[in-house]
DNA sequence: TAAACTGTATTCATTATAATTACATTAATC
DNA sequence: GATTAATGTAATTATAATGAATACAGTTTA
């Protein structure tokens, strides 16, 4: 998984945080710390995906467009990182004991890896940036991690 | 992830699938489709975790050290992917807000990603190298995947 | 003692990722 | 309208991660 699912996370929170705010690529990628040309890719990418709206020109910037309780994480990840655990190893072609016992294997370990996408998607659709922004906020007491919970359910 | 996890895995199936047979890394390397000092800079993990036993010299390789039953595919990604869900990005130090609004992000972040690993381990804790095995074996059947089961549960 | 292995470090090549630059387009404001 | 400040997007460059290849010391068998 690379970061992408990770800054686009973090700016809807952001937003999420202000949402009559208008944010622009410049002051999200100094809060995510990446470049302005970065945050801007990734969130063309959000706003073509319904969850934000753009505004261009002067004064312009991002607005979130979702409701963030319903905007589970798992939706972003889709946006972001499909496919993150994918098997990554070359086919099998040039097996020569035609017994094509390798070729079972990887058949196998491509169930294993699509069902490994499947449960961290099924963790992930139960948090959104909602959720997400109210454990930021109650962060000041003594609660429990929503996530950790989650996790061990 | 990267794919030292699926060589281990597939070579131990491959172990696993014959017993009593030394295999050497030559023909792994040749079996998994990489080369040879690979092969053998995983399978020394594997030996230093206790999962297989090396014979060096004339005639050496490998032979399984462990009940492919009890092998468990979430103690290989321990071994071989730790943490490979882990959030990859620079601190926060330089926030001039003061309120460390997106350090809080942060760490919101980390427990999410940390309880993905969980249940990508419980996930991974289901399935071993002998159920692997007897998935291939039952393969000319029509059993359903087990994977696709487990994932679902 | 020679041959055929593993163990391991090092170097090189490739790929993936991210930063940067550039510029067209859009919209607000003077 | 002209200027300014923003997004959209492509292209380029830099860096990091990954894997392949090479080399050679150590080990065991015959």
């Amino acid at each position: 998984m690379n970061s992408e699912f990770t800054i686009a996370v973090h700016c809807l929170i952001i937003l999420a945080g202000a949402p009559e705010q208008i944010w622009n690529s410049e002051t999200l990628a100094g809060k995510v710390h990446t470049h302005p040309a970065r945050v801007r890719k990734i969130m063309s990418l959000l706003r073509r995906n319904c969850l934000i709206r753009t505004k261009e020109g002067l004064g312009g910037g991002y607005r979130l467009a979702c409701d963030p309780e319903t905007c589970s994480l798992a939706e972003i990840y889709r946006m972001t990182s499909c496919s993150a655990l994918k098997l990554n190893w070359c086919s099998d072609s040039d097996d020569k004991t035609g017994k094509a016992e390798s070729s079972g294997i990887r058949l196998a370990l491509e169930r294993t890896f699509s069902g490994a996408e499947h449960v961290l998607e099924k963790y992930l659709s139960k948090q959104s940036i909602g959720s997400l922004l109210r454990e930021l906020q109650g962060e000041s007491g003594t609660e429990i991690s929503a996530a950790k919970s989650l996790s061990e359910k």
